[in-house]
DNA sequence: GCTCATCTACGATTATTTTCGTAGTCAAAT
DNA sequence: ATTTGACTACGAAAATAATCGTAGATGAGC
């Protein structure tokens, strides 16, 4: 039951990942066109991508006449929450506080955001 | 002033970054040690590692009898910030609270971790 | 002055990740 | 029926990152 396998995934298919979770399915086409707004590489370099990672089961597919529509097949949440382990570990010295801080510090959020982060604090904290 | 590159380090080399923030300057020997408490490569991985870092600038160095002593040369938050930046840009969508959240959510924080925040927050907001 | 343990230098190898060119398929438009 | 454009498949090259072996230098202790 909730096997959870070490999900890993490289730069370039975080960013792939990052646009089928929030686009939600997509085609070859569609997610290589979100992302040649960010980078530069060509059509087949994507295709190449997702194919690999359809390999490694990060995605799953569907045929839609010729061509071919996407899933994410692992889950946000998780997989972020890995990364971010990883990145507290490696960098932050295991603590998720030190992170928190310095993502808040450099990276303004807005004051309702900072609100809703309050929220949660106090939320986890009656628990 | 204050010209602020891009700074760009692999995996490893945010571990050996890591290393010398929280222990000072140190020699590849002290270095090497440290990190194969975790993970498990040879000496002059770590060496050859380090030379690397030192031709881009990572990091400095001076000599200590026949060794020599390293430094990190480029700063702790900076660096950390900017690793944050990029993550937050290419998995978060670009909003720093996802990543908080997702950060506190899955990593426990002790009590007074959370007040720390906390306090953080209130000091954010009355700017 | 030797020997031994410990360092550095550095080329080279291996592994991993990213990129791309080419070929072939298919359907819609002419 | 042909042409055209958009798609997949896939090998392979290019770029990056990580690892290691070997050679040579240096100094401490005998």
């Amino acid at each position: 039951m909730s096997e959870q396998q070490e999900i890993k995934a490289t730069e370039a298919e975080l960013e792939i990942l990052n646009i089928l979770w929030t686009h939600g399915p997509a085609t070859v086409r569609e997610v290589h066109d979100k992302l040649a707004l960010k980078k530069d590489a060509g059509y087949t370099t994507t295709l190449k991508q997702m194919q690999i990672m359809l390999e490694k089961q990060l995605l799953s597919r569907v045929a839609l006449g010729k061509a071919h529509v996407y899933t994410a097949s692992v889950n946000q949440e998780q997989a972020q929450g890995q990364i971010i382990k990883r990145l507290i570990d490696s960098v932050f010295n295991g603590s998720a506080m030190q992170l928190v801080i310095q993502a808040l510090g450099n990276h303004k959020a807005s004051d309702s955001e900072l609100d809703m982060i309050r929220e949660y604090l106090d939320k986890k904290a009656k628990k």
